[in-house]
DNA sequence: CATTCCAATGTATAAATATACATAGCCATT
DNA sequence: AATGGCTATGTATATTTATACATTGGAATG
């Protein structure tokens, strides 16, 4: 359930701007997610989301750390969503990270991973084959909810 | 005294971490600047500060929503040419455009679309299915002609 | 099964932040 | 000087967010 919150939670905020945590629980209630505030601030922490002038927000990708960070870290900080085609997947990042996470990526070597090719909020890895990428996919998919 | 107290507030933010208010209002004093945290409130809403996991940061330069051109107008404008193999469209435009017209297209959020990767001159889209952009590629040559 | 963990969440409240209202200082105009 | 307008700020409080503690349910283990 929380993982599926947690994607939702993004989903509303690539969507509309959210100001506050009682007006994402009221859209998450029209998504029949039923939590308290309380729930949603433990969300927001683990999401790693920011509060500015235009409410909640993903993490800008300025650097903060010095030394070159795991993928899975890269990922769970900056990664919004996966989706998947055929032997490919997309992923979209925060703007002006998708560099960043693929050179992370990259530098895991994963044997079922082609190449990857970065835009400016998204990265394209292509896979093996289908079955490789609906695995990577996968693992990926669980980076999201740490 | 606020243009200073702004100044010794954004060089506080660089040097170290603030996690609240006060913290901040401590720094500043230290500095001779005594204020309530009232004014702060008020100066990190004038700053468009970011208050995050790693406390109050700077804004990310990310353009605010403002109204931006839709993907029939700017592809109709700069798209030159649509070619499609299995799920995946290139899309040729006039060089220079490749990353507002894919970022239009982004904007768009259209479901068949998983992602887009921009180059100078060249967009890749990546779509769910063949099925999928084969229907695009006939709606972006519909606006070839337009 | 019963038992023990543990993660997820709610409840109640503390902590942090925003704001309505009041005041003081500063120019400019009369 | 008196008046009015404006900005910056403090005070008191409302609003928003974080958290200590309790509860629940499900998975793992004996």
């Amino acid at each position: 359930m929380k993982a599926e919150r947690h994607n939702a939670i993004r989903t509303i905020l690539m969507e509309t701007p959210v100001f506050n945590q009682d007006e994402l629980r009221r859209n998450l209630l029209r998504r029949s997610f039923d939590v308290t505030q309380a729930t949603l601030s433990r969300d927001i922490h683990e999401l790693h989301l920011y509060k500015g002038p235009n409410g909640y927000s993903f993490p800008n990708g300025a650097a903060e750390d010095t030394e070159l960070p795991s993928m899975d870290s890269m990922f769970s900080s900056f990664g919004l969503e996966v989706r998947q085609a055929i032997n490919q997947l997309v992923l979209r990042t925060t703007t002006g990270s998708a560099q960043p996470v693929a050179a992370a990526l990259d530098r895991e070597r994963l044997p079922e991973v082609l190449g990857t090719i970065a835009g400016d909020d998204t990265v394209l890895i292509i896979c093996q084959d289908q079955k490789r990428a609906s695995q990577l996919r996968q693992r990926l998919e669980e980076l999201l909810e740490a």
